[in-house]
DNA sequence: CGACACCTTGAAGAGGTTCAAGAAATGTGG
DNA sequence: CCACATTTCTTGAACCTCTTCAAGGTGTCG
């Protein structure tokens, strides 16, 4: 069999939820139909509501890789809806060092960061060409009145967001590096499963560099653990190709009691 | 002038804005009266809503020091205002470790967290005596589906926290302890002045460790950078009081550009 | 006043960075 | 489609920042 590009070949093991290249006139998104709505901003809606949002969520935007869906200092104009792809958040310093805040894929919202000054915060940029709708957040506003689900939805994705990034900070602050790349494996392979596909087997859509960045390490210390994951058994690594050999072994690292 | 405990003392310059000790039958809350408001959820509300509001946030809630606000795992009721006081919040390892996420003062509203899986998952611990609204959640998904501009100033408030963590992750994944321990005393400062205290001159609640734990550090690296800053005239510590001797210096500390 | 928590400072040690060099993969243009 | 440039990755060795361990000092509260 083979695939025709579908801007999801980040993932090894295809499940069965295709999706065909969307022609033009195809490039209206529609929730009612969306294989990813029960991990997106209309979980749990009824039909009614969902036909409603359907008129929100009206428009899609492809980004090619290396792309920017928006950047650091633009006007705030929407929220976005990863339908297929892989992004990555930065926020820079005025200095030009710069930050890995968080990989994004499909069935996540993301610009959450541009609501509080109605300007974004941080770079938004595909390491693979993706594939977003496009929720407009003033009509959001007006949604989330009528619809009182929606606006609990909102305010989840928004809280869980907060949470995510709480446990990141524990990750930078408190654990070694060990801890930090099996944890940052093992949330991908979770991530993933969670989409239906292996949580085993899997591409990385980014650089050494870029984990690195996220985990607060150098990108030579990325390579050197992943080496080491290799050797102890843990992990098959053939450059971006990841697979787990022993996932359990993966969890212990992540929580490995160092004595305090 | 002898003041009274106002359970702002964690400030040294009092503005005029000391609250009397609140007599019981004044724990209800008033947000139009509260001269917090311009910096908590009601920003910019209108005369109406802002009585409308009274009625959602009618109960207050007095923390002493050292007590918990709520726990990791609590099932998650309400959002909390920040009257007077000081909090801190922690997230917790299944190894037991703990990592500060951030240091709570007056106006903020804090449980956030809890929105997304409704059980809290994280502590949120008084550093002094205080005092918070407590705005029931449900009713305020309520509000907010009638009131435009209160649903508005939420999201801001989530999404500012958003922003804020992404600033704390850049802090503890590129920067080194100089620059954490500098960008953090000029946080305070500038959340200080916010509020019409003393930018340059106020009184540290936390210990050296909590700041430690907060910014990735242990707290004897703290205590000797403090003395250091000391030593170069940045500042002058005499335990918990802080004065900023050259704010500018501080700044640049927290900007150096180390030549990548 | 004594117990306890908190803070300071020193010295040794370790984990991760920096610098460097080469290999492998990827992209580009003719 | 191949040659070349560029990016990415791997691995080694020296170094450095921050941690760990330790001991003593200071402040606070019952």
């Amino acid at each position: 069999m083979t695939l025709r590009y579908t801007g999801m070949n980040f993932l090894v093991n295809r499940p069965a939820m295709n999706h065909p290249i969307p022609k033009l006139q195809e490039l209206r998104a529609a929730c009612s139909n969306c294989s990813l709505r029960e991990l997106c901003l209309p979980i749990g809606l009824s039909i009614e509501d969902l036909n409603a949002l359907d008129n929100l969520v009206s428009v899609r935007k492809r980004v090619k890789r290396g792309g920017f869906l928006f950047r650091d200092g633009d006007d705030f104009q929407a929220l976005y809806a990863i339908r297929t792809g892989f992004m990555k958040s930065t926020v820079i310093t005025e200095d030009g060092r710069d930050q890995v805040t968080g990989f994004h894929m499909l069935g996540e919202i993301v610009g959450l960061d541009g609501i509080g000054s109605s300007k974004h915060s941080c770079d938004m940029v595909a390491l693979e060409d993706s594939d977003v709708c496009v929720i407009h957040y003033e009509n959001l506003e007006d949604f989330t009145q009528r619809l009182p689900q929606l606006q609990l939805n909102l305010h989840k994705i928004m809280s869980r967001e907060i949470v995510r990034e709480h446990g990141v900070m524990l990750l930078l602050g408190s654990r070694d590096a060990d801890e930090r790349l099996a944890a940052f494996l093992v949330n991908l392979s979770q991530r993933l499963k969670l989409r239906g596909y292996s949580p085993t087997e899997f591409v990385l859509r980014m650089t050494r560099a870029e984990i690195g960045s996220y985990l607060g390490l150098t990108f030579e210390t990325v390579s050197r653990l992943l080496s080491r994951f290799q050797a102890d058994g843990v992990i098959e690594v053939n450059q971006k190709n990841i697979r787990i050999q022993n996932l359990e072994a993966l969890k212990d690292l992540t929580r490995r009691a160092s004595c305090n």
